[in-house]
DNA sequence: GATGATTTGTACGTATGTATA
DNA sequence: ATATACATACGTACAAATCAT
């Protein structure tokens, strides 16, 4: 019961409300799948991961239903969870819509981003060239989640933000080692200053094709990656 | 040919798992909230959905949760679950979002729909315009979910028909009245039209526009009727 | 293919937090 | 504001299905 750390501790600031067990093991779950910790294809038992934690396995069940809803898990009925593990055609589908949602989000930024947050995201990347230069791979990773999270907020369409942030989230486990490819993190950085390059000109055709194309190259790398 | 015996009936061949309570009550909710009969903003209580579904409280949680996570249903821990309310700008921005998604079906069916897929979606059109004729408006919206089904499908990309039925899903309880709307009926079997003929040329940028036309028509219409 | 062990699915009791008078 | 009623969250017990032998 004690497991998880009790965040009523806390100064509870605001009105967050603690969360429940459940949803407290649905994201380190899916931190811990995402990250690449628990990769896919690794079974999630009710009980091994209730004793883990040191909760009973009702809130298990529910994170786990939660986390296969998201489709992070695969829940075969009566025959347990497992990490999804997603074929490689599923994956290549994957990798297009999720260029599709990146195009438009450029898209829309480049119409309308507001200038509040069209700075900040120039900021990081700026802050991001540093990470380059220095080669701080891990840094420059977290960076990039955040650099698309921002691009997907400038699109001002939460929706569309939810989606690609899940879509992001799905692909993750796939493109772990894909910045360690030679050169592909001054690559990646470049991808992005043209994508900001069109944004700031407010053209959102180049922006949008910009956007595909890192994707592009990202799942190349990934693949090149793999098949190596 | 024989008749096709009762699948309930039939020994469990293969692998056609039972569904677990919390599944069976998971669909049976999405229906009756995609449908219209627990509208936005209906609370969802566990203790009178386990007695109208005779079953106890555990599948319901379960079955909820898996709810909130397709975003059927929003879920305040320890406040309860209610059916999802979007607010106007949320639901404008799916439209969005779903629009692109269909553009993108739309082109990739015009570059490679399978013929048999093809055929199959022509002949399901072509019935749509009997419908239309005889106004039987309750059997072209089941043919119009079908009709969209299988534009995802014939795409070739699962995710996409995943992800884009999924948003058709969460969008159906604010589109429910809208095929009412005066000539709604004819054009939007028009407007199928388009996006048909346009697959038929191998045309994916008007297949494109035309999807997205149809799709912010489909919006104004509901826009009208709810304004109405 | 049968049998025991393991694991999932369901029911229910209780504690705790939330809403309301 | 305090108390009361009520709904949710979690633990535990049991049933049923799957799997390993």
């Amino acid at each position: 019961m004690d497991a998880i750390p009790d965040r009523a501790a806390l100064p509870r600031r605001g009105r967050l409300p603690r969360p429940t067990h459940a949803e407290a093991l649905a994201t380190r779950l899916a931190e811990a799948i995402v990250g690449g910790e628990r990769p896919p294809g690794t079974a999630l038992e009710e009980l091994a991961l209730a004793a883990e934690f040191g909760v009973s396995r009702t809130p298990v069940r529910e994170a786990l239903r939660q986390l296969a809803a998201m489709g992070l898990v695969e829940h075969r009925p009566r025959r347990g969870a497992v990490v999804a593990r997603p074929d490689a055609a599923r994956l290549h589908g994957m990798f297009l819509v999720m260029a599709e949602l990146e195009a438009m989000a450029a898209t829309l930024c480049a119409a309308a981003m507001p200038p509040r947050q069209r700075r900040a995201l120039d900021l990081l990347h700026a802050d991001m060239a540093e990470m380059v230069r220095a080669s701080r791979l891990a840094d420059y990773r977290a960076a990039n989640v955040e650099f698309h999270a921002r691009l997907y907020a400038g699109s001002g369409n939460a929706y569309l933000a939810e989606i690609a942030g899940a879509t992001r989230q799905r692909l993750a486990p796939f493109r772990g080692a894909q910045l360690e490819a030679p050169e592909r993190l001054q690559r990646s950085h470049a991808e992005h200053q043209e994508i900001l390059t069109a944004i700031a000109r407010g053209d959102g055709a180049a922006a949008a094709a910009a956007a595909r194309r890192h994707l592009r190259l990202t799942e190349q790398a990934w693949e090149q990656l793999a098949a190596g």
